[in-house]
DNA sequence: GTGTATAGTGGAATCGGTTCCACGCGTCAA
DNA sequence: TTGACGCGTGGAACCGATTCCACTATACAC
């Protein structure tokens, strides 16, 4: 049934009939089936070009049953981490043709929601990341036959996944701040957020882990948990110094608080690194322009492999159901908030 | 050709013949078209809810020719200001059943890969933000037939759009600091990128209209363009500093840039409003943490807003090749910088 | 020379919707 | 009573790809 359209598209009957082949073989060649003889196949690359073919991606679509499109998952879109990773995830997906779709979660009830929009008739696969992946995300999953792949959440989540180890990045902080010759560091973190993942018992972990290593006294009134904001950090740093013993080094689990301590060192009449000595976690953007020593966490690389994750699981070449895990280590960023280094003048900085 | 698969999926014909319905009345009910009866449409969402029925996306999208998805192109994810910008396309979309892409561009060069994405057959239109809409562009939609709405881009493009008046904007910024007492403002705005929009030429304009509305003089020693950077801001103000005549109040064309000013105001011993008053633009989230004064671009608006234009070209609403332009509006917001108020203490601010 | 494997190919059914066209049936004006 | 009309509906032909199955021609073993 003829409906109206413009100039009608050039299909693969069209391309068979000016080849003088059937639309199977026209099929195969697209698909890249080794079975056509090289010259035939010759042919009909031929005629494509000249007749300026394009497979319909649609009607690929319902034929071959997948999208050659995924789902991107993850939450506040708006900190630069999160966007780091996604542009890691871009990046990754540019080399293939398969595209992506957005979903970002501002408020934890969003959750939800995002779950219905998981649809085997939508995309092939979905990406979660620095998510919780609660049972009824695994659950979904499995309804819509739907593989994914996952970063930067809970090391035990039964799907193939990115895990960054905290545990790590917090020991090299606390092994530079120690090496500068710190002997009271504290810890000010970001709570356990059921909207995130439950990265601080990982950071807290390596931070014990080091002081014991270091041989150095573990006290409890120095390991603070305060809102992810500046504000927290700020709070943070008013109670650490009000204690009979207050430290001389801040680990702080992310920059956003770092700034806040910062800013509370000068509110305080400390200098920072003189009087005290800072070091914070993820190493966004305004981490340079702070002077903030800091952990870097190599967000695009754990978008970039995510995404070939994902794309292995697609591709067959990772069994569903296979145990992937893929560490990624952050690395220490030395600027001028720790001491290690003097301010180059002119250079903006600590405290800012 | 019965293919191999899972339990086979709920089709159209399998609720038509539990309903005792044709399918094409079936579909008529799922295209809510009114010409079916209220009981035999009733009937059939029964047994929708009873099969579970839900439509298969790929086998409209082949027949209707239309995928229910869009693209969404914009520059420099990574910023905060085009975060946001999506994040207000996303709410509205999210109201509808339509999906997005995504596609950004980091580099001026990614413009020409960008058009290529865009296809008949991926999407059914595309929105396009803070771009340049070269003739390229234009083509390139007329090409593959695809309606597109633009936000935050000049003003001339032949497409329904979006426009931010910056001129008002720093108008307002400029009118504020004279209102204050300042009789000697200067500019330092951001360079006219062409990979972003010209939109200082904008800026530049309302900065000089307000200036010859309130009398004042206008100097061109004072219009200073420097990197869209922190250290951009920093450089302009030591250049403004060291005129003869250096100005006593600042408009900044990005809170970015605002900050390298109150850096390089420290550094130059000027207190911050006393000697020197700056207001910046955009209101990204420093913009608070600083206590800068500055104006504010309301971007989930933008975002919102062009969604919906699009969404009324998809549907029909709006003609194709209408003119429509909807300006969008900026608002001063006062923190501190500016001198307007005394800044209470303990909220952190000004040169932090 | 016959049988069998195999490489290369084409026809037609199929994926699951949408929509054109035809048709039955009541209502109403002539 | 008849014809026109419109409402509600069903059948079947599409949309443009993929892929199963059947088929031919050639190569090879015996």
């Amino acid at each position: 049934m003829a409906r109206r359209g413009g100039a009608s598209r050039v299909t693969i009957r069209d391309v068979a009939r000016v080849a003088g082949v059937g639309v199977a073989t026209v099929s195969r060649v697209l698909n890249g089936d080794p079975a056509v003889a090289a010259a035939t196949r010759e042919r009909i690359y031929a005629v494509m070009a000249q007749l300026g073919y394009q497979p319909l991606r649609t009607a690929r679509a319902l034929s071959r049953r997948r999208t050659d499109a995924v789902l991107v998952v993850l939450p506040l879109l708006t900190r630069f981490f999160y966007v780091e990773i996604l542009r890691g995830i871009e990046e990754a997906l540019l080399e293939t043709n398969i595209a992506f779709l957005l979903r970002s979660l501002e408020r934890p009830a969003d959750g939800s929601q995002a779950i219905a929009s998981v649809r085997r008739d939508l995309v092939d696969g979905v990406l979660l990341i620095s998510l919780a992946v609660t049972p009824a995300w695994l659950a979904r999953l499995e309804r819509e036959r739907l593989p994914a792949a996952v970063a930067d959440a809970d090391q035990d989540v039964p799907l193939p996944r990115i895990v960054v180890d905290h545990a790590a990045g917090a020991r090299l902080a606390v092994r530079h701040l120690a090496q500068l010759g710190h002997r009271r560091i504290a810890l000010i973190d970001r709570p356990d957020d059921p909207f995130a993942e439950k990265r601080i018992s990982r950071r807290l972990l390596g931070y014990r882990q080091a002081l014991q290593e270091l041989g150095l006294e573990l006290r409890t009134e120095y390991e603070h948990v305060t809102p992810f904001s500046v504000e927290g950090g700020t709070m943070g740093l008013y109670s650490l110094m009000q204690l009979p013993v207050p430290p001389t080094a801040v680990f702080v689990g992310s920059d956003t608080q770092a700034w806040g301590v910062l800013r509370a060192a000068r509110q305080l009449g400390l200098e920072v690194p003189r009087d005290l000595a800072v070091v914070g976690y993820h190493d966004i953007e305004i981490a340079e322009l702070l002077g903030l020593t800091t952990v870097r966490v190599p967000m695009r690389v754990i978008g970039r492999r995510a995404a070939q994750l994902l794309l292995e699981c697609l591709s067959g070449r990772l069994a569903r159901g296979e145990e992937v895990v893929e560490w990624v280590t952050p690395e220490l960023i030395i600027r001028y908030s720790c001491g290690a280094r003097r301010r180059e003048p002119g250079t903006g900085g600590v405290g800012e």
